[in-house]
RNA sequence: GGGGAUGUCGUCCAACGGUAAGACUCUGGUCUCCAAAACCAGGUAUCCAGGUUCGAAUCCUGGCGUCCCCG
């Protein structure tokens, strides 16, 4: 029974230049035709990339144009100010209203997007501990290695010390940090979704072909502007270099463009080899997830949604 | 044609005649608030043929390849 109540939303994901923007709207636009079939009234994207949803950041983002989304609504696009820190919580609080929202008038979500912690948060509900980053802790905690640090939460908290990669500082920091301010251990409770989820995957399986769609791409957003965009965010938004380059990819290899530190050429093969690897980390998360349809097929995408919302 | 230098993983680059190391790439993986991040694991090499030696990437001879200088 409570199957049964349980809303149905769809995820598209996968790697990086795979086309899941446009298939998302291809989905909503074929659930629009359909409305009385699915007895819906309609549906709408939400993004979950984790730098599409800064304001400005359009080309080297790669962020939809109005144009794309052929009259279908995105949300999280554009919610977040690259000045300030944003994180996978607010992510998730930002995209909880909006689900909601999508549901209360009887429309399907759809989410798209290529990060996956990002995703799972929103549909696995992860509980995130009440602990926000506490910068001066951090930086007396970046004071110490990594052994120190696993030493110290295997003292706290052996359960989280168990799991956790004792050479990776960032997340030992964390994991010390929750423990100081809260005084417990985490629990880890992974809960059901409460979505029924139709999972679609799609993916770039030929890395030559990956690559080669990669370089294309970036040849047509160097033409769109990518430079500029990036010189922009610097001068009339006062993002420092430091701060572009800690976005990675498309911002990083550009900026350091700008900064002279590398040439046209070393930027453009530097941007196109590290978004391979990129691609490749994305599918080692989303590979866990046995519960994607993996598909590069329209038509076979629109079955599975006919199917999914009969 | 003459002289010199030099050949080690896919690439760059180490190794007093004594276990062929490291970085990058590659492959796989981890993930509970920086996730385009951070991190882990694994694979692959001594140009060829002889010689010296208990033992050769290392020394010797020849071949082949590459680079530089002179003509």
């Amino acid at each position: 029974m409570s199957i049964e109540q349980k809303p149905k939303i769809i995820a598209i994901v996968g790697q990086t230049a795979s086309g899941k923007s446009d298939i998302a709207v291809d989905i909503a636009l074929f659930i629009k035709k359909n409305l009385k079939k699915f007895n819906t009234n309609g549906a709408e994207i939400i993004s979950a990339d984790s730098r599409q949803i800064y304001k400005n950041f359009d080309i080297g983002a790669n962020k939809i144009t109005k144009k794309e989304m052929r009259g279908v609504k995105h949300w999280l696009l554009d919610v977040a100010s690259p000045r300030k820190r944003f994180s996978v919580s607010q992510y998730q609080k930002f995209s909880k209203k909006a689900i909601e929202h999508i549901i209360k008038e009887k429309k399907i979500p759809i989410i798209c997007g290529g990060t996956g912690f990002y995703i799972d948060a929103l549909i696995y509900e992860t509980q995130f501990p009440k602990v926000k980053p506490n910068l001066k802790l951090r930086e007396q905690l970046e004071k110490m290695d990594t052994e120190e640090l696993f030493k110290i939460l295997k003292n706290k908290d052996p359960k989280r010390a168990k799991n956790i990669d004792s050479k990776n500082k960032r997340r030992l920091i964390r994991a010390v940090e929750i423990n100081i301010l809260t005084g417990k251990p985490i629990d880890n409770l992974k809960k059901e979704s409460k979505f029924k989820t139709l999972w679609l995957g799609l993916s770039v399986k030929n890395s030559v072909l990956l690559k080669e769609r990669i370089s294309k791409r970036l040849e047509k957003r160097l033409k769109n502007g990518l430079v500029e965009e990036v010189k922009k965010l610097h001068q009339k938004y006062g993002l420092s270099w430091a701060k572009l380059e800690s976005f990675g990819l498309e911002y990083k290899f550009t900026a350091q463009f700008l900064e002279n530190k590398i040439t046209k050429e070393e930027m453009k093969e530097s941007i196109i080899s590290e978004s391979v690897k990129y691609a490749k980390r994305q599918m080692t998360w989303f590979k866990r997830n046995s519960s994607i349809n993996w598909t590069n097929s329209k038509k076979e995408i629109l079955n599975l949604t006919n199917k999914f919302l009969n």
